[in-house]
RNA sequence: CGAGAUGUAGCGCAGUUGGUAGCGCGCAACGUUCGGGACGUUGAGGCCGCUGGUUCGAAUCCAGUCAUCUCGACCA
């Protein structure tokens, strides 16, 4: 036999605390965020292939799944709980900054596009179309088919947005100066035809909320949409623990039918850029198209000047890869359903009685202090399945209650975003929760924005350019200015230019394409 | 819409030259367990994406179609 089971037989004692020394050494190794979880380990595509394992987090933290209809997904419970604190959050700034919500309808007649030409090239190609409204049995007897006698007159548009809807209706609306302004939400759902479409990202039918305002002068409606353009980026960054870049979209990206459009761009964890949210400056496209004019202060017929802006179920999608790792999802604790979860180790039926009790007051006390808690005291899985499912699922703290800490008063807690487990007197923990979820909220946010600062990078030759775009970064370079030399940069490095930073400095030097004069630089990066 | 790949149990996959449908995980019952996705025994679960063709016979061959994924084009 080999060296060490002589070794075990000739000096058992000594051989006995080496088995346990390697037994110790052994049980560390299989460290539980390692080797024992079997779904953690099959999880860690994230460097591989990160659309796969954003996928796979996707469906594998219950947020969503693919649906059986085209391109559109189904929201599960636990994601559209996220999706509804967000609204929540965004409702009430919305309502705090004077706006109110509003309804109007999904059907849009086929004319209404033809109205503002740019925004009819800007969705024409990707509208779902309502041409019949009735049904009958097939002749052949198998199923229903659709009735040729009842083809609409004029088809329906699904909207892909509500620009046009709505300023058909504003038209009825608006008489005078004092009917002014119009600050209406929506919150709804819309259809874009998208070729491609990715969970989250970029569904055939999607949620958002869309802000149509209505005013007297230009600068009243440039100040609105820079306004809700601040509350984008306000909700993403203390809400989301997203950092954001606010900025403003090239000619090239701009959205149809807009005079200026406003953005806030977000970093993913594989370096590429998401635009979160955006905010638009109309001008009076829309009220000439629609023929909306008031009666101003001198009575004098006016044109209506306008915004838009909006949010939609992507935000969940930036929310997800943002922050998750390959333990699965991980959600900033003022967004997250569940803040804590609390599992309770038992053996027997008083164990968990006895936890149980101990439990409840302490989750009394916690909720108390509005922390939202969820006592998993579920038999049908077992103590270690749960760890992983709310690790999964992204919940910012779990406490795990069990017989040793209940000699000793204390509990075992371990926080999300670190994986970093302690052992706390069970008297603390109504102090000490509150501190650690914000903690946790202001920790996501510093990773994320370091995440940021360390891959963003200034760059003035075009060959570095196309090298640096590849490796995923954003990069900080001088452009031209024209739509010509963003196409091109566009054709060669897929990279487009995310936008001009609201608080660009003026800095003279040379387009990294063209070598023309530039006064500032850009943001380019490879976007979703 | 272009190029490629894939559709078989809830999920991941195997299925040989065409001959009665398989594995792993999960699920159910029971027992032992319960401090990081435990183990054993038994069991349930299938229009082999859909339509048509070839054949005595098709998961397997052919054609069409639909869907999904990856990469383009498009986009919040």
């Amino acid at each position: 036999m080999n060296v060490f089971s002589r070794f075990c037989k000739e000096e058992f004692c000594k051989g006995f605390f080496l088995f346990v020394l390697l037994h110790t050494f052994f049980k560390l190794q299989q460290h539980p965020y390692q080797s024992t979880n079997k779904m953690a380990k099959n999880f860690t595509t994230r460097e591989e292939n990160y659309s796969e394992w954003y996928n796979e987090l996707v469906v594998r933290a219950d947020l969503a799944e693919t649906s059986a209809v085209r391109g559109c997904m189904v929201i599960k419970p636990y994601g559209y709980a996220i999706w509804e604190n967000m609204q929540h959050v965004l409702d009430k700034m919305f309502k705090d900054t004077g706006h109110q919500n509003a309804y109007f309808p999904l059907f849009i007649p086929k004319s209404f596009f033809s109205k503002e030409s740019d925004h009819v090239e800007g969705f024409a190609k990707e509208c779902a179309v309502v041409t019949h409204y009735r049904l009958k049995a097939n002749p052949d007897g198998n199923g229903v088919c659709v009735d040729p006698e009842a083809k609409l007159e004029e088809e329906l548009i699904v909207r892909p947005t509500s620009e046009t809807i709505i300023w058909n209706t504003y038209k009825n609306w608006i008489r005078s100066y004092r009917d002014l302004p119009i600050l209406v939400n929506q919150w709804a759902n819309v259809v874009r035809w998208e070729m491609r479409t990715r969970l989250f990202l970029r569904t055939t039918e999607f949620l958002w909320q869309e802000g149509h305002t209505a005013h007297a002068t230009k600068e009243e409606a440039e100040i609105e949409s820079r306004k809700m353009l601040d509350v984008y980026a306000t909700f993403a960054q203390e809400y989301m623990a997203m950092p954001v870049i606010k900025g403003i979209k090239t000619p090239n990206e701009r959205f149809a039918g807009a005079i200026e459009t406003f953005c806030i761009e977000a970093m993913m964890q594989d370096g590429k850029a998401l635009q979160a949210g955006t905010s638009h400056f109309l001008g009076q496209n829309f009220a000439k198209a629609f023929d909306v004019t008031f009666l101003n202060k001198e009575n004098k017929l006016e044109y209506v000047w306008a915004s838009s802006w909006g949010v939609s179920t992507r935000l969940m999608g930036a929310l997800i890869m943002t922050h998750s790792d390959d333990h699965g999802l991980v959600l900033p604790p003022r967004l997250a359903p569940i803040q804590v979860a609390i599992v309770p180790i038992y053996k027997t039926e008083e164990q968990l009685a006895q936890i149980s009790d101990k439990v409840q007051s302490i989750k009394q006390e916690l909720e108390a202090q509005g922390v939202r808690v969820k006592y998993d005291d579920r038999d049908s899985q077992k103590p270690g399945w749960k760890f992983t499912e709310y690790e999964f699922k992204g919940v910012p703290i779990r406490i795990a209650i069990g017989p040793r800490d209940m000699e000793d008063g204390s509990a075992e807690i371990c926080r999300r975003d670190t994986l970093e487990k302690k052992v706390y007197s069970q008297t603390e923990i109504g102090e000490l929760i509150p501190k650690l979820l914000e903690d946790i909220q202001k920790n996501l946010f510093d990773r994320a924005l370091q995440h940021r600062i360390d891959n963003t990078i200034s760059v003035d030759n075009w060959e570095d350019f196309k090298i640096k775009i590849e490796e995923g970064k954003f990069i900080l370079s001088h452009w031209d200015g024209t739509t010509e030399t963003e196409l091109k940069i566009k054709e060669e490095t897929k990279a487009t230019i995310r936008a001009i930073p609201l608080d660009v400095k003026e800095e003279a030097g040379k387009c990294i394409y063209t070598g023309k004069p530039s006064k500032y630089r850009v943001i380019f990066a490879k976007a979703y």
